[in-house]
DNA sequence: AACTATTTATAAGA
DNA sequence: TTCTTATAAATAGTT
C-alpha cells in the first residue's frame, strides 16, 4: 500500500523497520478501535516491537479481555478428572490476575525509566 | 473503505454487523500477521464477537506474548516488600500458564459443541 | 513529521 | 457465505 508493493519479508534495514513498525502499529490499533466501535466487540492487542518494547490496545481493557479469554477456555474445557487439581486453575488464575491488577494500580508513578505505551 | 464512507458508530442491523465483524476481523488479523512478518514483532490479539464468540491471533502464540507482557510488567515493577508474596506472582502465573497449555493440548478432539477460532 | 502515488481494505451489491 | 467492484483508507518511498 504505497508507492510500491513490498515483499512480505522482514525489512532488513533497521531504521526502515522501525518506521514501518510505528506506522503499521498505529494502523493496527486504529483498525482494532474501529472493529470495537462498529461491532460492539471486545478487543485486546499486545505487541512487542523489534526492539522489545511493549505496546497494547484494549477495549474495554487488555486485562478484561484476556481474562475473559482464559475464563472461556477453561469453562468450555472443564477437566473430567476431579483429582488432578486442574479444574481449579481458572479460579487461581482469576485470583492471580486480580492481585496483579491491584499490584499494578498500587504502583502508579513508581515506574521510572519505563513506560508502557497504551493506545486509547 | 468501500462504496461509501460510513460513520464510526455501532452498526445497527444485526446481520450487517455480523458481516462487518467477519470482514474486519479478517482484515485485522491479516494486518497483525504482516506486522509480525515485516518487523519481526510479536503480536497477540484476542477478540470477542458481538455474539460473544472468541477469536485469536498470535505470533508466535497468544500465550507466549501474553506471558511476556505480564512478565515485563512485573519485572519493571518489582515489589519492594518481600513479605507479601506478590513477587512470586510471576512464577506462579508462569507455572499456571504452562499447565494451561498442557491441559489444552491434552484436550484436542474433546471439544464438542465448541470451537475456538484461531488464525494461523 | 508531511506529502502523494499506489496498493490494499472494504461497503454495497449480486 | 463467497465474489465482484467502486471507493475509502492505509502506507512505501520520498522530501
Amino acid at each position: 500500500m504505497g508507492r510500491r508493493k513490498i515483499e512480505m519479508k522482514m525489512v532488513r534495514d533497521c531504521n526502515s523497520r522501525q518506521v514501518t513498525f510505528s506506522k503499521r502499529r498505529n494502523g493496527l490499533f486504529k483498525k482494532a478501535s474501529e472493529l470495537a466501535t462498529l461491532c460492539a466487540a471486545q478487543v485486546a492487542i499486545v505487541v512487542f516491537s523489534p526492539g522489545g518494547k511493549p505496546f497494547s490496545f484494549g477495549h474495554p481493557s487488555v486485562e478484561a479481555v484476556s481474562q475473559r479469554f482464559l475464563n472461556e477456555d477453561l469453562k468450555q474445557n472443564p477437566h473430567v478428572d476431579e483429582e488432578d487439581g486442574v479444574q481449579n486453575l481458572n479460579e487461581e488464575l482469576t485470583e492471580l490476575l486480580k492481585q496483579l491488577e491491584i499490584e499494578k494500580k498500587t504502583r502508579q508513578g513508581a515506574r521510572e525509566g519505563y513506560s508502557r505505551s497504551v493506545y486509547m
